[in-house]
DNA sequence: GCGACAG
DNA sequence: ATCTTGTCGC
């Protein structure tokens, strides 16, 4: 196990350089900017990341997975040591290889919707310095009230009477979603961000094919519309 | 002290 | 997240 008193430092550190901008502030997206949208599947330590491309306006430019190793092990409210090392080194290959330049990541967790604001998205978005988004299918907050049950209802999350997140209605009679942000981007934008992608399902299109990808990597498997770059080292 | 607790 | 069989619905 680790020093979680010591992660609980770090994570209040970190926290300081997080930017939160105010509505119509922050990152405004472009039809041309790149999107990468995040997610992981384990298979014990061993963590299979798979990075879907594409710009905001909606073109596809594909997938890339690769495989290396969790953070540390997994801990509620410290979930960004283990998946936010493994997400930031695959995302620097990818750039690196691909050319692409990302200008918005969306992760599968929390931005500051967190007891300490600073969940997963935020870490990586920090540790980046890149625009970042935290969609999650649970939240780790309590909220008073539920958005209408129609396609982009909202309701807030708030810690100690601050706002830091909304309950997202993506789909009419669907279960919600909680998104925040992660770094650099309005809660406005976020909201808005993903409810356009969220065209068809609860979880938006990205982050659903990221998910089929690593799953598949995960399995031993191969898919022609990604690209695997094997394991990562160092 | 006990239980809850993103993925 | 993973473990697991069937089942409902497009
Ligand atoms: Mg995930």
């Amino acid at each position: 196990m680790m020093n979680l008193e010591a992660l609980q430092e770090k994570q209040k550190r970190m926290a300081k350089l997080v930017v939160v901008p105010p509505s119509g502030k922050g990152y405004l997206p472009k039809d041309e900017d790149i999107i990468f949208s995040l997610d992981i599947q384990y298979v014990g330590e061993d963590a299979y990341v798979a990075v879907d491309i594409q710009s905001y306006a909606g073109r596809k430019w594909g997938v890339y997975a690769a495989q290396t190793k969790a953070g540390m092990e997994y801990i509620p409210r410290y979930f960004c040591f283990r998946e936010g090392p493994p997400l930031a080194k695959t995302i620097r290959k990818v750039i690196e290889l691909s050319t692409m330049q990302p200008s918005l990541l969306i992760v599968d967790g929390h931005g500051i919707a967190h007891p300490r604001k600073f969940g997963v998205a935020s870490w990586l978005g920090v540790e980046l310095a890149i625009p970042s988004i935290g969609v999650a299918k649970r939240t780790l907050l309590p909220y008073e009230t539920s958005p209408a049950l129609f396609r982009g209802s909202s309701s807030p999350i708030s810690l100690d009477d601050e706002r830091v997140g909304s309950v997202l209605r993506t789909q009419d009679y669907v279960k919600p979603v909680f998104v925040s942000t992660g770094h650099q981007i309005s809660l406005e934008n976020t909201e808005a961000i993903i409810l356009k992608l969220s065209s068809k399902y609860r979880v938006s299109e990205p982050i659903r094919r990221a998910d089929h990808i690593a799953r598949v990597y995960a399995k031993g498997e191969t898919d022609r519309r990604a690209i695997f770059l094997g394991t990562l080292e160092e």
